[in-house]
DNA sequence: ACAGTATATACTATAATTGGTATGTATTTG
DNA sequence: CAAATACATACCAATTATAGTATATACTGT
């Protein structure tokens, strides 16, 4: 995959929340929305696009889609998740917090029956 | 300045090019469009939005405009300039020939009286 | 003052991106 | 099979980005 591609993806905060939150493991468009609070239909279409540029892939559990990020990530994305999160503009702080809600809501929705996708939940004590 | 911004502005890789020619040091518009070989209005477009975005600054020599990068260098531009020039994607690739195009162009300009701006003569031999 | 070189800007056409509304599909549950 | 949930897509309007042509400006040397 060429840089400027991933940068044109990345260029935009809220492509670049999404993949910072898949990072740390994969989530159901929903709770996505939730942590961003963004539309669900803007949420489709940018998770969309990205699968198609090849950064994502997506797989159905019951009415869940589960994303991740495609193992390899791509260095590029790394190299950049890496930096950005050490670092203090405004975007980053967001992403610093995103990673928080994110933590917060697996162990909220973990609780409730039949409200977490398995590999969700999994990832609950995995580190 | 935010991380999208900068994004942004690499996220072209005629821009980015741009960026990964200047942190080598000062160069004049006409010598920049002999390395990429773009015409000149494109050029001098993208040097000015680039200057609009606080990335570049530019002087007067004689006829000359010579862009370098305002100091210091945002971190995240150093950081991905660094991965760059050790990928191997083809704009990757692009950028280490340009910079060994830069240095020929500069050894070249230097020998032929009045055809090199002072700035851009002085970074020879010191490194 | 004039010609030449280097660079910038105005203007215009066109393409690419984004955002919203409405609607469609897949799956589960009662 | 009807209703509910989760998600995706088609369509359209609005904005933004890009590229080219023509023209303007700044400076130098004669």
């Amino acid at each position: 995959m060429e840089a400027s591609e991933i940068y044109k993806c990345i260029a935009d905060p809220q492509r670049l929340r999404i993949i910072n939150l898949l990072e740390a493991g994969p989530l159901c468009v929903c709770h996505m929305q939730e942590i961003l609070e963004v539309p669900q239909v803007k949420m489709s279409k940018q998770l969309s696009s990205m699968k198609q540029l090849g950064l994502l892939e997506a797989h159905r559990e019951g009415t869940w889609m589960i994303y991740n990020l495609i193992d390899p990530i791509e260095g590029l994305i790394t190299a950049n998740l890496c930096y950005l999160r050490e670092a203090t503009c405004a975007e980053c702080k967001q992403l610093q917090r995103d990673l928080s809600k994110r933590e917060k809501l697996i162990l909220k929705i973990a609780k409730i029956e039949n409200d977490c996708p398995q590999e969700v939940c999994q990832q609950i004590g995995s580190r």
